[in-house]
DNA sequence: CGGCATCCTTGGAGATACTG
DNA sequence: CAGTATCTCCAAGGATGCCG
């Protein structure tokens, strides 16, 4: 069987290509930061960004206008003066939170494992 | 001063650029698809290579250099000719793949919906 | 067969400045 | 205050070739 055809339509594989953008997505540099930081409840824009050291403005807005196109994030925009907007977690990207935590949860309890292992494998490369 | 290092070593975020490490690690292109592959027990190099469609041998190399280093995979060589090299899940990076699968399971679940928001937010922007 | 070194292209992060 | 536009720059990643 020829394994090397580019896509298979395979419902068993779900649609492999999209599960791989959601990892991506929470490998992501902000992605994480900015959906625990929404965890906490509805924010402004600038509070968002002034929690959450060394964000650019612009990596703001790009990391929000994904979250809010992949449904995980609502924007609501309050007609003052000045212009106020309210980024607020979906029950989507509530959800997501979950799985999420437990990676981190895990990664948190590995690290010194980790580190060891860094540890051991640069002390043998460097002999 | 170096204001390169971590910034806080507080014990309540524990090492949250550690973490961010891990996560970013998930996100990486290679790095699930080779860790699952190996789920399915030892494999050799090539063989590793066959089954991932679209990798090039170099990224191959580096994303198992990579877990190699952060002790997820043992890297066995028989020297046989032609030489044989074996890569295996340690059981750090079998423990790896249960917060990840329970990531992708979630992402699974829920592409539809994805699907749905990314269709509706493009309809909005065009229309 | 497995792995490194080298070169090259490109996406996208990030700074800056402007607009509504 | 929130968002867009423009530019620069770098490193991730692909292709190729040689070595053990």
């Amino acid at each position: 069987m020829d394994m090397t055809a580019p896509r298979r339509p395979n419902p068993a594989h779900g649609d492999c290509s999209k599960v791989s953008q959601i990892l991506a997505r929470v490998g992501d540099k902000w992605t994480v930061l900015v959906v625990m930081m929404l965890g906490g409840g509805p924010k402004r824009f600038n509070e968002i960004r002034r929690s959450i050291e060394g964000i650019s403005q612009q990596m703001l807005t790009r990391t929000l206008r994904g979250l809010e196109r992949d449904g995980m994030v609502t924007r609501t925009i309050y007609p003052t003066i000045p212009p106020q907007v309210e980024y607020e977690l979906t029950p989507l990207g509530r959800s997501l939170l979950e799985p999420v935590m437990a990676l981190g949860s895990w990664a948190q309890a590995h690290i010194p494992s980790i580190d060891a292992a860094r540890a051991e494998f640069d002390r043998r490369k460097a002999g």
